[in-house]
DNA sequence: ACCTGAACACCGTTCAAGT
DNA sequence: ACCTGAACACCGTTCAAGT
């Protein structure tokens, strides 16, 4: 029964939620959950991993831009010239969603710097953002690095948000950070653009 | 004397070094001082502000590039058209010694996003970028934002590296890491030259 | 297979006391 | 002003024992 695991790593996401990070300690988890500490070794294993397992989460429930051409109604059969939502505005829906999801669960965007884009629910994010590249017409062998940027700039900035690192800027000049991180993805797709019409000069050669 | 706190701040500084910022307790630190760890705290108040001045000490050791026309011999005069390295040259200094800082002192990562720019140190640094995309031509409106999207993609890439976020990509495939920080550089001073050049619609009108 | 209770080796920090 | 020792309320995790 995988549905044990489940509750733990909600019961852990609600108490970061609501007490921040530091308040997740497996004696706090236990009691929420109404079992003695120890008994969320059978199902955690380690800390490290509930940890892990709180990230999976909310990267499982973060909700993707459906991909061009997918998810049409009228039968199985591929409809590959189905006109979805170009890659532009699926690139904006997902940032925009990432922000969500960080101001939403500020504790994690620490732990998302430090866990491999390993588990199914990374990867699954990891292949929308190199297929929307690949949409852009970004040559194969740039997709990967610039996957890499656009996740840091995404992460980045959501994470400097929760964390603090832009924070008390200007006391007399309040900043917009909603219009900043917009602008940030016009900058970050104009980058994408310019790499997909081959005008940046390939700064990468075989890789090696 | 604030020479002990120093001497406290680089006690934890090599601590953390060596066997890692978890391994970093007031009763660690205090014992590699030669003092009870009560002592402490006259002189760092708590372990957060223990944490906050050792990133200081880190930021205070980076070194960064000359700005243009300055430091010149020849007397205290100004010499305005002095040919300084350009701010192209100075941008991708500052991010080797940022990455390279990193890579010495990987725990410190995590703290740069969880600390804002406030201390001395850091808004040497802050000030420094906004030098560069003045020499740029980047337009004033724009230097704040464009400066935070620069250090976040810069440490950004260096959180991600350290952390693990980037680690063990495709075991077949090698990623020169070196090689892709190069290319992102290239990336950021292209988006700089365009914002500096007003091909870039300018998104941000005036904030509020 | 899952859960319990006691125990071990730690934490950050307060407090009264020393010099 | 700076340092000490004892104490408080916590940690993650191991281990033997229960069902």
């Amino acid at each position: 029964m995988e549905d044990r695991r489940q509750e733990i790593l909600d019961a852990a996401v609600d108490l970061a939620d609501e007490m921040g990070l530091e308040a997740v300690s497996m004696r706090a988890v236990a009691q929420r959950t109404g079992v003695t500490p120890m008994a969320l070794y059978s199902h955690v294993g380690s800390k490290a991993e509930l940890l892990d397992g709180m990230v999976g989460r909310l990267l499982a429930q973060l909700r993707l831009p459906e991909s061009a051409g997918a998810a049409m109604p009228g039968g199985p059969g591929p409809a590959p010239d189905a006109p979805g939502p170009d890659w532009r505005e699926r690139l904006r829906t997902l940032g925009h969603s990432a922000r969500t999801l960080v101001h939403r669960h500020p504790w994690a965007s620490a732990l998302l710097f430090s866990r491999p884009a390993v588990a199914p629910d990374a990867v699954r994010v990891v292949d929308q953002i190199n297929a929307m590249l690949r949409d852009a017409g970004v040559p194969s062998p740039e997709v990967p690095r610039l996957e890499r940027l656009v996740g840091t700039v995404i992460l980045g900035f959501a994470a400097s948000e929760a964390g603090g690192r832009f924070g008390a800027a200007e006391p007399g000049c309040p900043v917009d950070w909603d219009a900043e991180f917009e602008a940030d993805l016009d900058d970050v797709l104009r980058l994408v653009e310019m790499t997909a019409s081959g005008k940046a000069t390939t700064s990468m050669p075989g890789s090696r």
